[in-house]
DNA sequence: CCGAATTGATGGCATATGCCAGCATTCGTC
DNA sequence: GACGAATGCTGGCATATGCCATCAATTCGG
């Protein structure tokens, strides 16, 4: 029961528009990223992955052997995230970085044969997790809540928001 | 290098029940937190805050003086999680920590005159930031998935999820 | 009141993420 | 073909987060 009454003291200084932005959408989202990344990793752990790298290596395992860019780009991460990120992942084996022939400044990430094997392994815990959020949250809202994601994910929207950096 | 038979081989193996379950709604919100914070920063950093200790200092705000664990409860946190990030806050005087004197083992977080400072300032460009984004993505989008993510990030949807760590 | 169990917070370690400053490589141009 | 601009990645630094081991303080039994 706590924190109903504090939403109508911020309300007052924001009238002259008429628009009056609800609370802070990132934040939710930010909240709501912890407690899910918490059950999923609670989930797959034992496969010894956590569920942020199990992401990456679906994503890895969708594109085959994207450029570091490319997976960068698909992962919405910064590039040089993304290499911190590989990082473990290729000093245990379930990913290696080549450099292109074509473009020597490129480097191509791969699965490994380790990587596949631990990627399958995670797979199944994932799925049981996913399971039960889509039943516990709703498959109507577990769906609506991706699509909703997936927009804000999805390239045309930072555009359209009006990034610069890009 | 392999990868011819990769795709269909997740669609074979969840037929047994006909549960299908969809994308992964973990690293869709993860992407999805990874572009809007990235928004949000752009438009706050220059009040010298990052987007993430705005969210938070604005909850401390709404709580008062919370504990340690009643902060991190309400920002879904991890407790040791929470101590790491007010460390650069405290370090830069925009919060305090205390000894609660009713329960030694206890701190006392607090806002202090610098930090309300600092959140004013911030808050005039998170405000703009939080109406472009509902002006891009739309208010009634926004608005769902607020509502959405929130529900997740309330207390009980992680015991209903099967907690068992609390 | 003492010692054991419990609770609240900190410190160490590891990953997650991003910014910026290089470095290497390629591209374009003359 | 040399040179400067553009591109792709790495490394250093800082915050964001979480787990576990530990320490400190309180509570509980007896």
């Amino acid at each position: 029961m706590r924190q109903a009454g504090v939403a109508h003291e911020r309300e007052a200084r924001v009238s002259e528009t008429g628009e009056r932005p609800g609370r802070c959408s990132n934040a939710g989202l930010r909240r709501a990223t912890r407690r899910l990344s918490q059950l999923y990793d609670d989930a797959i752990a034992p496969s010894g992955l956590r569920a942020t790298q199990f992401g990456l290596l679906v994503q890895l395992r969708d594109l085959g052997t994207p450029t570091m860019g490319e997976l960068a780009e698909a992962m919405v991460m910064d590039l040089s995230a993304l290499g911190h990120t590989l990082k473990p992942l290729a000093r245990d084996g379930l990913v290696t970085l080549a450099v292109d022939e074509r473009d020597r400044r490129q480097r191509r990430v791969a699965l490994t044969e380790a990587g596949r094997t631990r990627l399958r392994a995670a797979a199944a815990r994932w799925r049981e997790a996913q399971l039960r959020f889509e039943a516990v949250f709703g498959r109507e809202k577990a769906a609506q809540l991706r699509a909703l994601v997936d927009e804000i994910a999805s390239p045309g929207f930072g555009e359209a928001f009006g990034r610069t950096g890009d």
